[in-house]
DNA sequence: CTGGATCCGGGACGATACTG
DNA sequence: CAGTATCGTCCCGGATCCAG
């Protein structure tokens, strides 16, 4: 299986970073699974995370958006309605965080209780 | 292919949180590289990596020793010999990191000049 | 040579209040 | 409801100096 030569590391450190931006930090992916989750609207989203503030959440969501990760509506009547949803783009990054997912829990068993 | 569902979603959290932290940060991967192409040295490695400070390299290479990426290895001389090296279970990561530089690499061109 | 000690600025994150 | 404004805190990471 292909095994990254040295000359590709260097190579592949910007997509990576991309990659690490586009999801990393403390509410990213817990917005992105609230969102995902059915929670479409700017209270609903903020209810659902506890001990995020409003201001975060807005900031949060408009890097998601420009990742096109979430797509914004905005519905014209009164009071603002505004929509949040994941877009199909999104769902490329499942398999990202699959093997996230598969190493950092086989990671956990063998670091144990650190941090 | 597996789709991850919903109530997974959280679960996932944390493993996902654990592997990221392991290899997130401005320097971790950089250093990794630098180890892995054969800079064993203390100040070789901070000399293969521009910008770099003594103290933040210290810091990082106790993180990647903790995580088991990285070998600490000290040597009874005077001056004081100490050798880094990369771990088999190192070796490990390569697939998590395949999947990122995949998708950041896809991601780059659909964004394009953000940031 | 290998790092620790200290000082410091900036950015991330938070609490509260407020506007359209 | 959907955010913005303001202020404050904390900590990462940088610069510099220094000790074993």
């Amino acid at each position: 299986m292909n095994k990254v030569d040295h000359k590709d590391c260097l190579g592949a450190l910007l997509p990576i970073r991309d990659a690490l931006d586009a999801i990393h930090g403390k509410w990213k992916l817990l917005i992105y699974i609230a969102v995902s989750n059915g929670n479409n609207r700017f209270r609903e989203i903020e209810r659902s995370i506890p001990g995020i503030s409003s201001k975060v959440l807005a900031k949060e969501l408009k890097e998601l958006e420009e990742h096109q990760l979430i797509k914004r509506t905005v519905y014209d009547a009164t009071p603002a309605l505004v929509e949040y949803t994941v877009t199909e783009y999104s769902k490329s990054l499942e398999v990202v965080l699959q093997a996230l997912n598969t190493w950092g829990t086989n990671h956990r068993k063998k670091i144990m209780g650190k941090r």
